[in-house]
DNA sequence: ATGTGC
C-alpha cells in the first residue's frame, strides 16, 4: 500500500498559509489518512481551509482547523493604493510577466523605488532584472536563492594565440580544475578565510552547513554557471592601466552553492511567517531590518556573499596556477544581492536581483551567450536605474521552451560556426535561447559605459539536467 | 539556483 506523501509546496499551492498550520497539515494527513492518494488528502485540505470552523470538533483534523483559525486572525498587510513609479529599460522586449511581478513589488508598504533592466524577465518574487529598494526590510526573494550569484573576469597575461595553438591544454585544464552540478564536491585541498567566519558558530542553521560549505568551496553550480576562457578586448582608457588591445581571459558565472540556497530557502520560510501578504504578494515578504530575524539574515547573506566570491577566487587561482599565467586585472560583482545605499539623500536597502551594480565608476560584467560577446563596463551612476544596470542578456526563451524547440545538433553545428569549444552544458542553454545581447546593452547606454569585450572561446557548464556524471 | 522541506 502507497503511503501518502504530502509537501509543503502541494499545501501552499492549494492556498495554505505560511506558518506552523502547514506542517501540523502533513503530520495529520500522513498519519491518519495514509490510505489516501495525495489528490484526495489535497481535497479534505482545502475544505477544512474553507471552514476551519467545522473541522473544530473532527478528532483527525481538530489541530489543522486550529491553526487555520489562529492564522486566519492575522490580517493581511494590505498593498499601497498607488504604486511606486519606476522606470523600465528595454521596455519594447521585456514579457509582461516580468512587468506585472514588478508592478506588485512597487505596492509593497515598503517599497520606495523600483527599476527594471532590460534583460527582465519573470523569476520567483522580484523579476530577474528586477532592482527594488525598500525601507527598513529585506525581502529574501528580492535577493534570489543563489544568494551571491556573481561573475568574476581574471585578466591574464598569456599570448592570445595560445588560446588557439594550444586549446586542448586549455580545454583540458577547464575540466580537471573545475566542478559542476548539484551537489559537486572539491576534493582537493580548500583552504579559505570564509571557512573561518565567526558566523558559522553562533548561527545554529549554519554550524550544519558548515562541512557542507567546506566540501563545496571552488565549485560552480548548475543551469546557466560556467567558466571560460575567451578574449578579452581592451577597447579605450581603463582603471587598469591596460594598454588597449586584446588579452586571454578567464571568466565564471556561479554563486553560494548549497550554502546561499539552504539560507535563501530557511529565511524565506521565517520572513513569509513573520510577514503574511495578500496572496499576489505572498513571494516578496520581507524582515525587518531593525529586528533580529532582519538582522541575522543580513549577516548569513553576507556570508553567502563572501562565499560566492571565495568559490570563483579559488576556480580562477587554480586555472591561473595551471596555465602558468599571471593576473593582470580583475573584474567581479554580485548580481544577486542587497546593499544599502544611499538614494535621494535616505538610505535605503536596494535589492538586485539578477542586476549589476552600476554606480558612477564601478566596474562589472555583463555576459552575453556561450557565443555572442560580454561586455566590461563601468557605471555611469544613473540615478532611475538605481544605480543597476542588466546583468546578461537575459532569456528570450525559457529554459523549458528551449530544451523542446532546439536540439544538440542544432547547438553543436552553430558552436561549430561560431568557433565556441563546449564541454557540458546543452540546448536549454543555447545562444538561441538568449536575447541579443548588443540590443540589450543599447537599451543601457545610459547606465553603464563599455571598456571592454570578452569573446568566449572554450565554455564549461553542467553537464545538461545539472548533475555531474 | 538547490540533492530537491517540515
Amino acid at each position: 500500500m502507497p503511503r501518502l506523501r504530502l509537501t509543503g509546496k502541494a499545501l501552499r499551492n492549494i492556498g495554505y498559509p505560511e506558518g506552523p498550520a502547514i506542517s501540523v497539515a502533513i503530520t495529520a494527513m500522513e498519519k491518519q489518512f495514509r490510505h489516501h492518494s495525495e489528490e484526495a488528502a489535497l481535497d479534505i485540505l482545502k475544505q477544512v481551509l474553507l471552514d476551519p470552523m467545522a473541522y473544530l470538533a473532527d478528532d483527525g483534523l481538530r489541530k489543522v482547523a486550529g491553526k487555520l483559525m489562529e492564522t486566519k486572525e492575522e490580517e493581511d498587510i494590505p498593498l499601497k493604493e498607488i504604486p511606486v513609479p519606476y522606470e523600465i529599460y528595454g521596455a519594447g522586449f521585456i514579457e509582461t510577466g516580468a512587468l506585472q511581478q514588478m508592478n506588485n513589488a512597487v505596492r509593497l508598504p515598503v517599497a520606495v523605488a523600483g527599476a527594471l533592466m532590460p534583460d527582465a524577465h519573470h523569476g520567483y518574487g522580484l523579476p530577474i532584472g528586477g532592482v527594488l529598494a525598500t525601507h527598513n526590510a529585506v525581502i529574501p526573494y528580492g535577493v534570489g536563492v543563489d544568494i551571491g550569484c556573481r561573475m568574476c573576469l581574471s585578466i591574464l597575461d598569456l599570448p592570445v594565440v595560445s588560446l588557439e595553438r594550444h586549446a586542448a591544454k586549455f580545454k583540458r585544464e577547464l575540466v580537471t580544475q573545475t566542478e559542476f552540478g548539484a551537489g559537486a564536491t572539491w576534493v582537493g585541498k580548500t583552504e579559505d578565510a570564509v571557512l573561518e567566519h565567526a558566523l558559522f558558530r553562533e548561527i545554529p542553521m549554519l554550524r550544519h552547513l558548515h562541512k557542507k560549505a567546506v566540501e563545496q568551496l571552488g565549485t560552480s553550480g548548475s543551469g546557466n554557471h560556467f567558466v571560460e576562457w575567451g578574449i578579452v578586448q581592451i577597447t579605450g582608457t581603463n582603471e587598469f592601466n591596460l594598454p588597449a588591445g586584446t588579452y586571454v581571459g578567464l571568466l565564471s558565472h556561479s554563486g553560494s552553492r548549497g550554502l546561499g540556497a539552504q539560507i535563501a530557502a530557511h529565511y524565506t520560510r521565517l520572513a513569509r511567517e513573520l510577514c503574511q501578504l495578500p496572496r499576489m504578494a505572498q513571494h516578496f515578504a520581507w524582515l525587518e531590518l531593525d529586528k533580529e530575524a532582519g538582522q541575522e539574515y543580513w549577516a548569513a547573506m553576507n556570508l553567502a556573499g563572501d562565499y560566492a566570491s571565495a568559490c570563483h577566487n579559488q576556480i580562477h587561482r587554480r586555472l591561473i596556477k595551471a596555465m602558468d599565467a599571471r593576473l593582470l586585472a580583475r573584474v567581479e560583482n554580485h548580481h544577486n544581492f542587497a546593499w544599502k545605499e544611499i538614494h535621494n539623500g535616505q538610505e535605503v536597502i536596494v535589492h538586485r536581483k539578477g542586476a549589476t551594480p552600476a554606480g558612477k565608476g564601478v566596474l562589472g560584467i555583463i555576459p552575453g551567450s556561450m557565443t555572442a560577446p560580454g561586455y566590461i563596463v563601468r557605471g555611469r551612476g544613473e540615478a532611475a536605474s538605481l544605480h543597476s544596470a542588466s546583468h546578461g542578456a537575459g532569456r528570450a526563451m525559457s529554459r523549458f521552451n528551449a530544451a523542446q524547440s532546439i536540439s544538440q545538433y542544432e547547438l553543436n553545428k552553430y558552436l561549430k560556426e561560431q568557433g565556441v569549444i563546449l564541454v557540458g552544458g546543452g540546448p536549454d542553454e543555447a545562444p538561441m535561447a538568449y536575447k541579443n545581447i548588443n540590443e540589450v546593452m543599447a537599451a543601457q547606454s545610459s547606465l553603464v559605459d563599455v571598456i571592454g569585450r570578452f569573446q568566449p572561446r572554450i565554455v564549461r557548464m553542467a553537464d545538461d539536467g545539472g548533475k555531474e556524471d
